[in-house]
RNA sequence: GGAGAGAUGGCAGAGCGGUCGAAUGCGGCGGUCUUGAAAACCGUUGAAGCGCAAGUUUCCGGGGGUUCGAAUCCCUCUCUCUCCGCCA
């Protein structure tokens, strides 16, 4: 949620930066103004009426106390007849506050100043590739019938125990998932994440918290008997761990890294981007989320894409790097670059992975905050602030698992890369 | 699932319907003392908002109510703990 200060003094800049998101309607930005205009002028209002009810109400406790019962009453009176106002102003406010935090809500994240124009994924920029794209026999074919030649991830059944899109692991498919979770979580830790295992299911303020809430409701699934969602991504709870906290200058940065079943109902998708692994309800991914000072959040986004790319180097996989554009570009993100891998046998490329800077956006909806350590050493005063959260997939696996067995086929079956033979205890699936 | 107890500041823990944004202790920060540190002593220390300011409003788990006035009384929800039941 962005903040009605930074709105209120800058609203030609909000608007210029909501048109290169492709924000439909920018007068919502006059109508908020408006609105706050309002709720300033009736909480003044009614604050300073609510000070003069105190202030006769300390009046009857002293009168009452001296025994002046009948100056006692008449204060009352007086007091009744103000609070009738009151009620009335009081309703007024809070119609107008729920009207500016609604019109608030439904605002993106303002992107940042690289972010480059364009309205669909072929505007995004291409920041660098990387890995080399094999030369697959002429046998070769698509990553659903090697699954099935190798009987790995069963499809049917899993149509059968829960529906379509609900992928059963088998044999050494299973194992390979629990391998590359493995290295994931290992290669993180190392780079000095902190390993969560946090509850699938969040409650309505978690979802609110991380932005799933109100606007994506039709994404998560819902235990409506408890009102749980299930988690689209661990972001949800890792992020919602330090919701309404106010963490210490010194303990920063905080970074965090989970591995959880993600949960997506992906209404509406359909095609051939679905074929296979492709895009599934459930799906296994290792995340990391780090929430920084303010000042250091554009720093940490870069090394956390270098992070991310380092991983897939040891996969050994070739990949791109693309920094999204405008109109591609997520709700609450300030600034994202995704990772695709490229699938040789259905020539195309698969995003295995999202790292993103929301700046205040998530932390101002969990208020997420920290008091700078010394106030001597800044001029300004040590007002509490906002933090920054990002974060990104190390690395969601359906897609890392179909280029590995599509890029890596040959005769005598899927050649792993080096990296994953101890972790999954073989070098080949065969 | 059943019965009971509870939820107060970073933590622990008081709190009679008015003088309570809240005692006290610990912790934190600043200082005195010290070559330095510890101890001792002194001071200071919650958050959010409105207002140019003076100031003022709100917050004692959430929501609602009683009252001129609620941390304190009532209702309700959530959560925690203890005991019982069930169970990997």
């Amino acid at each position: 949620m962005l903040q009605i200060n930074y709105i209120r003094q800058n609203s030609a800049a909000v608007k210029e930066r909501l048109a290169l998101k492709h924000f439909a309607d920018l007068s919502a930005i006059d109508r908020l103004l408006e609105t706050d205009e309002q709720v300033r002028k009736l909480k003044t209002a009614t604050e300073t009426l609510q000070a003069s009810i105190n202030a006769a109400s300390k009046e009857i406790g002293m009168l009452m106390g001296k025994g002046e019962k009948d100056a006692a009453e008449i204060k009352k009176q007086e007091v009744a007849q103000r609070k009738n106002t009151l009620q009335d102003l009081s309703q007024q406010l809070a119609d107008a506050e729920r009207s500016l935090h609604d019109e608030l809500v439904i605002l993106p994240n303002l992107p940042h100043s690289s972010v480059p124009k364009g309205k669909t994924p072929e505007d995004n920029e291409v920041v660098r590739e990387g890995g080399i794209k094999p030369i697959l026999p002429a046998t070769a074919v698509p990553h659903w019938d090697i699954i099935k030649q190798y009987d790995i991830v069963d499809f049917e059944t899993g149509a059968k125990l829960t529906g379509s899109g609900f992928p059963l692991y088998k044999g050494k498919g299973a194992k390979l998932q629990r391998a590359l979770i493995q290295y994931f979580l290992d290669y993180n830790i190392e780079a000095g994440y902190t390993e969560y295992l946090p509850p699938l299911l969040v409650n309505e303020s978690s979802a609110y918290g991380t932005g799933q809430l109100p606007d994506k409701e039709g994404q998560m699934y819902h235990a409506t008997a408890d009102n749980f969602y299930l988690i689209p991504t661990s972001e949800v709870p890792l992020t919602n761990i330090y919701r309404d906290e106010i963490i210490k200058e010194t303990d920063l940065p905080l970074k965090m890294t989970a591995y959880t079943p993600c949960f997506r109902r992906e209404a509406g998708s359909f095609g051939a981007d679905v074929r296979g692994l492709n895009r599934v309800h459930q799906f296994d991914k290792v995340e990391i989320v780090q929430i920084v000072h303010p000042d250091n959040s554009y720093q940490v986004l870069e090394e956390m894409v270098v992070h991310v790319e380092k991983l897939l180097q040891s996969l050994e996989l070739p990949y791109r790097i693309l920094r999204l554009c405008g109109g591609d570009m997520s709700f609450a993100s300030a600034l994202t670059y995704d990772f695709e891998v490229y699938s040789a046998a259905q020539q195309k490329w698969l995003e295995v992975s999202s790292v993103s800077n929301f700046e205040t956006f998530q932390t101002n909806r969990m208020k997420i905050r920290f008091k700078p350590a010394s106030p001597a050493d800044r001029d300004g005063d040590n007002k509490t602030q906002l933090l920054h959260s990002l974060n990104g997939s190390s690395l969601a696996l359906p897609r890392i698992v179909a280029c590995l067995l599509e890029n890596n086929q040959t005769t005598k079956g899927i050649a792993l890369p080096n990296i994953l033979h101890t972790y999954f205890g073989a070098a080949t699936i065969d």
